[in-house]
DNA sequence: CCTTCCTTGTGAAGCTTTTCACAAGGTGCC
DNA sequence: GGCACCTTGTGAAAAGCTTCACAAGGAAGG
């Protein structure tokens, strides 16, 4: 029941991709099947999980065997979307953003730096890698000139909401997030949005309760 | 119903820790009282979830009027465990782990800095701000005698499972994880990963399918 | 070819989280 | 004090997600 129109949760897409992952690193090791079961330690899920997860996109397993681990890392990235470059452009070049864009993992993965914004007149004109820092006054011209497709948001909350809203009039249509604020986007347009402190202070919560889990 | 040894979920915790950030904001503003409807839209979710999910914990508002902005933020910090300062450790400067040590928000909420670890010699005894890098190989002594309760992990992935068993043999219970591997770790530690990648990922599949929500 | 063993794919059950809807409680104005 | 108006807190319903359990398909060895 390939099920591409579905609905497909957000959790069951986070695992797709970690389980891309796991299999890069099976395929570095040589390994040529990989069961449900070994796939779920590696990912930290269980067997069950992984056979749903995949089962909503197709049955790419053999019973008595497994799945082909070079097989079904072309399918997830297909599903996923990453078999192909996107476009990406960086706004706001603090200390985070500059770690961003050295960021490994990005292009290794598809997502490729193709633009760079910041409003500071200091920084604009001076070279990061490949690319020249631009003024984010010319944000939206530039974005759609430039064919960018995704926006990693780093700027002071202050300004965030500001940048999305030209970037999505630019046609962008994701938007990966780092202020703390909430951003408002019309329909079509998806945020992603990563919440540090958020991720800190759920652990701060975890150790100040008495009750503790895993 | 106060029910701080029910089980709450992740999802509810993380809310929580938005609908703080968001309060903070309403004080600056100069606001008194808030109601769910108003917390809820600066929060990105709705009345009835912030409700919910603050009934979890106490009754902390007033009918026909809301919640008291300072209050309520106050009730928030203690039931987040940030109305104290929690001693974290940072292990690995790469890019990464440098724009994580400045940032703004971790100190603003309570959670400070006392150690860096390195496994580059070349960085071990430089300094960073107020802090002089350590060498990776002293980790678990260094760890137990600062006194650290929370680590901060930017290694790369091949060196991650090694420096949190390290930590955990130190006394550590909480983990905050940027390597791309799943973590093994014994029951009362807890590990909160930060998937960067991942979260590209979402963006990438949402962007690819043809079926989009908001 | 037959038997044994293994692993997938999947309905169904179980559990968790979110949404709904409304009684109850409180405010503020007249 | 009384009345009109708000907004909370919360059971109950709905929706969503995960786990279970097993039939079915295939491999491997004799």
């Amino acid at each position: 029941m390939p099920a591409s129109l579905h609905k497909v949760s957000d959790s069951a897409i986070r695992r797709l991709s970690i389980y891309l992952r796991v299999l890069g690193g099976l395929e570095r090791e040589g390994e040529e099947t990989v069961s449900s079961q070994v796939l779920a330690d590696r990912a930290g899920t269980t067997a069950a999980q992984v056979r749903k997860d995949l089962s909503l996109f197709g049955s790419f397993g053999k019973r008595g065997l497994g799945y082909l681990v070079t097989t079904l890392r072309d399918e997830l990235r297909e599903i996923l979307g990453v078999s192909r470059t996107w476009r990406v452009a960086l706004v706001g070049i603090g200390r985070m953003g500059a770690a961003l864009l050295e960021y490994p993992h990005f292009r290794a993965r598809g997502f490729e730096f193709v633009a760079v914004y910041d409003s500071d007149p200091e920084k604009v004109g001076s070279r990061r890698g490949m690319l020249t820092v631009e003024d984010s006054r010319v944000l939206e011209e530039s974005l759609r000139e430039t064919g960018v497709e995704i926006v990693v948001l780093t700027v002071p909350a202050g300004a965030a909401q500001e940048v999305a809203d030209a970037a999505v009039r630019a046609g962008v249509r994701g938007i990966m997030n780092f202020a703390p604020v909430a951003l408002k986007v019309p329909p079509g347009v998806r945020v992603n949005a990563v919440r540090l402190t958020v991720e800190l202070e759920v652990l701060s919560f975890s150790l100040g309760s008495v009750a503790d889990r895993d």
